[in-house]
DNA sequence: GAGCTAGCTCTACCTGACTTCAGGTTCAGA
DNA sequence: TCTGAACCTGAAGTCAGGTAGAGCTAGCTC
């Protein structure tokens, strides 16, 4: 059925599971490459699968295309990510989820603290005091998912 | 300063900490209601500070605009939550979030296993294979925050 | 009754991550 | 050579959850 190596666009969707119109996105948005046929018709070397299944991975543990886009720059496009590459990036990753999961563990805790109290307290209640707000959501936390960093919204 | 109960739109942006637009914003879209002057400003009633809080802590849980009201559909507008009220729907929330927690926890073990592998595989990987998504991303997980729902694009 | 702050409405805009659409083109197989 | 499925582009739309600004009015204080 082939006879180059290079995949057309139906093929990496059928294969990668994103629609057609995420990878046209995609490469508007530098984040993959495809060459072209004489007709103009998208071929992709065999890498961008393992490159999408990096973005896939990535947007699981939460990152922005954006956040994307820069550990892919690590990752020229001639090569597929060398395993030191992946050990280094996944531990990062893993960081983020340990933080994730930490901000929830201590939005489940205030919440416990409040079942059955009935308080709900703008001034004391653990759940919505805006100035009680979780700890771990200041300006380093950036890159947790949108849900888990919202604090008050004045100033 | 208060002739009457009634509070000012400033001053429940004081005391809520909420901006004056997504006041007039959750009324736009049911979740509060305002008496008005002659002159057409806001006037808010008392309990309004408390629906407020309850906004709040949903939002920090995950929930939508569209859940809150729906939440808050069971909450007459006329009274305040209840303790019955609110021991109901914070253990409602508590599941959420031990279900994001959990969702989490399995996708950090995935990664665990595949720290140093290299692998990211389409086939096989954890992180990335869209056939083997996180269990519990089904229909009934609708409520998990966004960047945990994430599967396949297509279909 | 003047002055000023706080408030009003309405419309437009924002971000992120895509999707949809219209209208036309290419490619592979028979 | 023909045909139908797959593909192309660019612009616009979607959704949530608001924000921003223009131009005008209310209401409190002196």
């Amino acid at each position: 059925m082939r006879s180059t190596d290079l995949l057309t666009l139906g093929e990496v969707v059928h294969r990668s599971g994103f629609t057609p119109s995420a990878l046209r996105f995609y490469e508007r948005e530098g984040l993959l490459t495809a060459s072209r046929t004489s007709g103009g018709q998208r071929r992709y070397a065999r890498h961008v699968l393992r490159r999408l299944a990096f973005i896939r991975a990535a947007r699981n543990i939460g990152l922005s295309l954006e956040e994307v886009r820069e550990a892919l720059r690590r990752l020229p496009d001639e090569r597929t990510p060398t395993r030191a590459d992946w050990t280094a990036i996944s531990r990062d990753w893993r960081i983020r989820l340990d933080e994730q999961i930490e901000a929830l563990e201590r939005l489940r805790d205030g919440l416990d603290s409040c079942i059955g109290c009935g308080c709900l307290s703008l001034q004391h209640c653990h759940m919505s005091n805006p100035d009680d707000r979780v700890a771990a959501f200041g300006p380093g936390a950036v890159a947790l998912p949108a849900a888990l960093r919202r604090g008050p919204d004045h100033s």
